[in-house]
DNA sequence: GCTTAAACTTTCAGACTTGAAATAACCGCG
DNA sequence: CGCGGTTATTTCAAGTCTGAAAGTTTAAGC
């Protein structure tokens, strides 16, 4: 495992005294994070030949089959606008995605999968589910819904 | 919220029963993780105009006051090598950061604070660490205990 | 000494990402 | 109808990021 690479940052007046061990937390968080993306990535492009943002606008036009507005789409991942465009770009130019006029709103464009795209992503998601479980094979139930109880109360400031 | 883009996206034979639980817990807190690291970004780009990543770096960098080789560097922020030497590349062009040559050793550099880098670091730091305690407020001494715990089963597989 | 493997850094092409600006289309209201 | 504000998407420059390749230096074995 790694160092925390930002902690004791701050001579700070220590108002909260959980305010270091709620850093602490948020690192630890986001070195667990990169840590599993960093996997993942490796599984996909060796296993499937794709990357991360890829799998992951294919997951979420899978989830809808119906398909996606663009700004639908870039909210559901996080990601700025720009940056949809781009990835729906490159898989429709691989034929794994289509972009189709929306009626009664010439603004708007509907991202879905082809067919083509469909048989691609779910020859991918069984084994990414297997990788997933294989990562966070360590936590049992009582584990993930103290995880899911946790994240929920951490989300819920915005 | 958003909802979890890539949910219930496998016909699986479910032969671990806690298989899609692991999934969906997988995606909260990378959504979890997102939204905090949007949030950072905002307050890093408005406050103190500058990026994550350029923070993260400093941050490495204050920490160990003797400095990082650029492998050092990039392992601890789990990034590549190519990466760490852009990122590099611009503090040091911004008069952040210095090479220096490691004696005993010519194929290695150590990177380094400079003075001014680290002035501007600890000027963004305790502001940074007041962002994080307001992000994670929702979080109690307890829910940081179980989550600490929590992280660490999960990277104990890696 | 010589040769081979390993470690360290940089370079490079291509992909990803942001935030701002530019277009285009919708909507409410006077 | 026309105006102004909002929403939707794309485009663009600059930065971030990866993985592979190249170059340099060190270490290890013979």
């Amino acid at each position: 495992m790694t160092e925390s690479p930002l902690l004791d940052a701050a001579p700070e007046p220590a108002q909260d005294p959980l305010s270091k061990r709620r850093l602490k937390a948020w690192i630890r968080l986001l070195n667990v994070t990169r840590q599993a993306e960093n996997q993942l990535r490796e599984y996909l492009r060796v296993n499937h030949d794709t990357t991360l943002p890829r799998f992951d606008v294919m997951a979420a036009l899978w989830r809808r089959r119906d398909g996606l507005s663009m700004s639908d789409l870039s909210r559901a991942l996080l990601v700025s606008n720009g940056n949809a465009t781009a990835v729906v770009d490159r898989l429709e130019r691989d034929g794994l995605v289509i972009r189709t006029p929306v009626a009664n709103d010439r603004r708007t464009v509907r991202a879905t999968l082809t067919d083509e795209g469909m048989r691609v992503f779910e020859a991918m998601a069984a084994a990414h589910e297997r990788e997933v479980n294989g990562l966070f094979a360590g936590l049992d139930a009582a584990d993930l819904e103290a995880l899911r109880t946790i994240l929920q109360k951490a989300s819920a400031q915005g």
